[in-house]
DNA sequence: AATATTCTTGCAATTTCTTGCAAAAGATTG
DNA sequence: CAATCTTTTGCAAGAAATTGCAAGAATATT
């Protein structure tokens, strides 16, 4: 048993995640590692799976899905940071003033929201509460899309996002990605996530993927759009050679970030 | 037992949050540490609980249930403790579990969002990026409308956030207002503002305008909605009578928050 | 198909909450 | 200084929520 003193509804369900971790727990071993009765731990793992942080299974529960094969959003940040930088950099060079251009999710993305400093006048359309916190005190011109908040990427997504991105017309969209594949295209985790991004990239004039080269050649779960929706690939240096071949094959305009400059520049913190 | 003299109330609640730290403790705990009574720890938690210093739970109270990433924001809200904490807490008990709710821009109404802690499966739609911040992480549904940015009350506004606000259903609309009178009902300074205001109070079904006293009877630039579009207000006691009788003979409901924890100190902070 | 877990449901025991009230402490007034 | 009023504190009874237990139903395992 670990606790102690008695513990509040809240904080055992804290403990129950903690317990959890990555792996599943059955309701036995919860009831006995915490102290209390079986029935109080089923009604526990019930109110936890409503909220969607466990699923529940026959037997005892386990950590939901999703945050399992995508990293928390602040993790993301620090993975790759050089790579990520560099990455966001390079991007950067392709936005000119007075443009109108999109921010995905996701941390690569993000990187982008910081170097856009020395543009002036651009009207920037995310989906990225991120970003938008990071560009709210900006001389830009902000617009959010709508939509629910998928809260592991923190970024809006879903079918309510749809009005606004058809209402607007999109110089340059910036999209960051789980998985590329010259077969299957960009692809994601989350289905709502693939269906905001698949409406930028069919609405947007140019559009550029973000990707550091780990992501390449690894296909994710939900597809959005194809392969011939991207115009240009922004990742760095670690690309393999056919790879490369394979994307410019299909038209796609490879960018390599130099991340020399960028390399052990401080930590990013979200 | 912690302390051997007898304690003034604001002594007591200021140990109280020493006790709690990060974590949780029951009211029988905090009971015996202080040498009080259960219903004196209770009464201290109710205080500290609608100045959205703890959360209370069921058999004792622990600290904000959000995660709070930057202290900049809840600073800036604790500044206006007073009166506007009371009225946010007053209002959250209009908000039952699994409901559609509003939330306004505004430090007011976003006050109410602390103490969202306590209600289940709530679908919260906002336009107020500080609310957002603030809800992001939490177990509820979160749902932003789309639309361009407004970067002093950091909220989205303007015709774009039309398609989401029409595309749902909400039960209890909370709208914090510049300005309200009989005649104009309520204002505000930025037109755009103004715009998705009435939207939103034209589609919920029922609208709840918090408004600390000072707003009453004083008109703003931008017209949004009539006073028929009210249907409770919530407010302090300083509203004097006849803006109340006012009111009420318009059917609008008023509602009083209740403040007592702030009669006995002598300085008042804005 | 038989056996063993686990789940659901209802219920009882316990704990906690609310409310009203009275005593104690503090402030105010004549 | 005494008398009165206000505020705070503690107590207690009924209401409400939580927790644990147990029997029958559902599911998994052999």
């Amino acid at each position: 048993m670990i606790a102690r003193r008695k513990l509040l509804t809240p904080e055992r369900e804290q403990l129950i995640l903690q317990l959890l971790g990555d792996k599943g727990m059955t309701i036995v071993g919860l009831s006995q590692e915490i102290g209390v009765s079986e029935a109080t731990v089923r009604r526990d793992l019930d109110s936890l799976d409503t909220q969607g942080k466990v699923v529940r299974v026959h037997g005892g529960a386990m950590r939901a899905a999703f945050p399992r094969i995508e990293p928390g959003f602040s993790q993301k940040v620090s993975l790759h940071a050089g790579e990520k930088a560099a990455i966001a950099s390079r991007a950067a060079e392709l936005v000119s003033d007075a443009e109108t251009i999109y921010l995905d999710g996701g941390s690569t993305v993000f990187g982008l929201a910081r170097h856009l400093a020395g543009r002036q006048r651009l009207t920037i359309v995310t989906n990225s509460l991120t970003a938008a916190f990071e560009l709210m005190d900006s001389p830009h011109r902000l617009i959010l899309v709508g939509g629910e908040c998928r809260p592991i990427s923190r970024a809006l997504v879903g079918p309510l996002t749809a009005p606004v991105i058809e209402m607007l017309h999109i110089d340059k969209a910036f999209m960051g990605t789980i998985g590329l594949t010259v077969e299957e295209g960009a692809s994601t985790t989350d289905p709502n996530e693939a269906f905001t991004k698949e409406l930028v990239m069919k609405r947007a004039t140019k559009v550029i993927v973000l990707a550091d080269s780990s992501k390449i050649g690894v296909p994710a779960f939900a597809r959005n759009g194809t392969i011939a929706d991207i115009d240009i690939l922004v990742t760095d240096r670690q690309l393999s050679k056919r790879h490369r071949k394979a994307l410019e094959e299909r038209g796609i305009e490879v960018l390599i970030a130099d991340d020399t400059q960028h390399s052990t520049t401080g930590k990013a913190e979200s």
